[in-house]
RNA sequence: CGGGGUAUAGCGCAGUCCGGUUAGCGCACCUGCUUUGGGAGCAGGGGGCCGUAGGUUCGAAUCCUACUACCCCGACCA
């Protein structure tokens, strides 16, 4: 176990915490609310960004970018959307600061008021849809499949880096479609994409499904979703994916020349996942030495460490291992040689160990001699010395098996971790004591539902996809009215 | 926005009740020697407006007042 770092077990929020931190991922900066990112936690999210934009490319995207400020007056045009963003909402009121003639220092300029103020974007639907307008006019001119990388502000009372923060990055894919049953497969369509992403990079396996009204995006007809199963037996909600109707369109004016040369308002998506995969990347993998990252998002999958005595031999062993990693590198992996000389073989291999690396080769004089490794898998925490001959193969497979035993390990833990309640005894016992996806009959209203958070603090986190077409019925657990299927609850981040 | 807490070196803390030498400890940092296959040892060294502003006092990290910031627990959220 690591140095100086609580277990999970002991208090798994100071266990997020403290990795967060001793990995170097991030930190919480002068500004309320606000983290930095620094070096190695933003490479994951490049390493993330990277996959999923080849993602959005591969199936039609482009990108832009759109302003980070929104004029008040559109964030007020579609009525649901204000409501639900509209409390937390950072805005610039101000474009100047002066000296204070009383010597206060730097004041706002009151002189200098905006004649309308200007929205921090909390998310681009307004801005974006009011520019779509100029853009749409033929049905020749859609669909429209646009994605932006972004900042966005989302003034939170309280924060926890990458979870919930007052500004995070994301990326925010909005497309507009000639027809209804074009956007709503759009919609779906991004939703598997976002869970291909975080089952096949992330090894996270997730459920896929619809929103209740109540948890829906502000502004959509529906909201798909994907849930992930932490650790601590909270769900984390990965992705969403909007089907906006025509709710933008017309609070936008948003209209097209149909084939049939008929005035229509177009079909709206949006969908978006965030900085916040970083922390349910961190919840799902790690244990209590630290961070453990799947070897398709670790900025580094291999770290080589050298071993030696004196000058002498750190000259052979360091030229070794500079070989060792061009091989490797010629086979495409990510491979850090770690050759400081400021710091002993020990610390290294507890530090790597720590920030998630999947792969540790250790190299000193008597491998040199036996023409040996030593390979260490972080995952399994085991090591064993190999031949070095044919090592970039070794690793290779390494890589993939570590991936797909971190998949296995987590899935494993999903299903240990979901249950059945049929009655509401039973619904209260497994929230309370075992936490985890349960799986229970609803009667379909958002009051039962509020109900139900009310008393257990569990969260309707999603409707399967088949919800209603299934043949299962049965009798709400909390009212005993009829329900037309199962739906997931869990507590949640 | 409610309830509770904290503020002293880069980080973590002691000292504060009961005012009185030059404000201390651990980690980290710097230098040297010995070390190097799982977080090295010894010796020496550097670093402080004790959160901010006022007050009480011969004298304040310590007592009083106000302010500010941050943390934890609740309601909201990706």
């Amino acid at each position: 176990m690591a140095k100086n770092f609580v277990t999970r077990d002991e208090d798994y929020s100071q266990w997020y915490n403290d990795i967060v931190i001793k990995a170097d991922m991030a930190e919480t900066s002068a500004v309320r609310g606000c983290m930095v990112i620094k070096p190695y936690g933003y490479a994951i999210w490049e390493m993330m960004q990277a996959a999923l934009d080849k993602m959005f490319k591969d199936t039609g995207h482009v990108n832009a970018y759109f302003p980070l400020f929104i004029p008040k007056s559109f964030f007020s045009k579609e009525a649901n959307h204000v409501k639900g963003f509209a409390k937390e909402c950072a805005v610039v009121t101000h474009y100047r600061l002066k000296n204070d003639e009383n010597g206060g220092g730097i004041i706002v300029d009151p002189d200098a008021k905006l004649e309308e103020e200007l929205i921090v974007r909390p998310t681009s639907e307004t801005i974006i849809w009011d520019t779509y307008r100029k853009w749409v006019q033929s049905y020749r001119d859609l669909p429209l499949l646009i994605n932006q990388w972004a900042n966005v502000v989302r003034w939170e009372m309280r924060t926890r880096l990458f979870l919930r923060t007052a500004e995070f990055l994301w990326q925010e894919g909005h497309t507009a479609h000639a027809t209804k049953i074009e956007a709503e497969q759009e919609a779906r369509k991004m939703l598997d994409v976002y869970a291909e992403f975080v089952e096949n990079f992330m090894a996270l396996p997730v459920r896929r499904g619809v929103k209740s009204e109540n948890e829906r995006f502000a502004g959509a007809e529906n909201t798909y979703c994907i849930e992930a199963l932490m650790q601590d037996g909270k769900a984390l909600q990965a992705g969403t994916s909007h089907f906006l109707g025509q709710n933008f369109a017309k609070a936008f004016d948003v209209k097209f020349l149909s084939k049939e040369n008929k005035l229509e308002y177009v079909w709206a998506t949006s969908w978006g996942v965030s900085t916040r995969l970083i922390g349910a990347l961190i919840m799902a993998h790690s244990d209590d030495s630290g961070l453990v990252l799947p070897p398709k998002l670790a900025p580094f999958q291999v770290v080589i460490i050298p071993i030696y005595r004196d000058d002498e031999q750190m000259l052979s062993v360091v030229q070794s291992a500079k070989k060792l990693k061009d091989l490797l590198v010629k086979h495409g992996i990510r491979v850090k040689l770690d050759d400081r000389d400021t710091q002993k073989p020990g610390f290294k291999f507890a530090e790597h160990e720590f920030k998630g690396v999947p792969i540790r080769l250790a190299l000193g004089p008597r491998d040199l001699e036996n023409n040996t490794v030593e390979i260490a898998r972080r995952d399994t925490l085991t090591k064993e010395i190999i031949s070095i001959d044919g090592i970039e193969n070794i690793v290779i497979d390494l890589l993939n098996t570590i991936q797909s035993n971190l998949f296995n390990k987590a899935l494993k833990f999903r299903d240990e971790n979901t249950y059945e309640a049929n009655s509401w005894d039973e619904f209260k016992d497994i929230i309370e004591n075992k936490g985890g996806f349960v799986s229970a009959h609803w009667d379909g209203t958002s009051e039962t539902e509020l109900k139900i958070k009310e008393e257990t603090k569990a969260t309707l986190r999603l409707l399967p996809l088949d919800y209603g077409e299934n043949e299962e019925a049965g009798k709400c657990i909390f009212t005993g009215k009829p329900s037309k299927g199962r739906v997931l609850f869990a507590k949640a981040y």
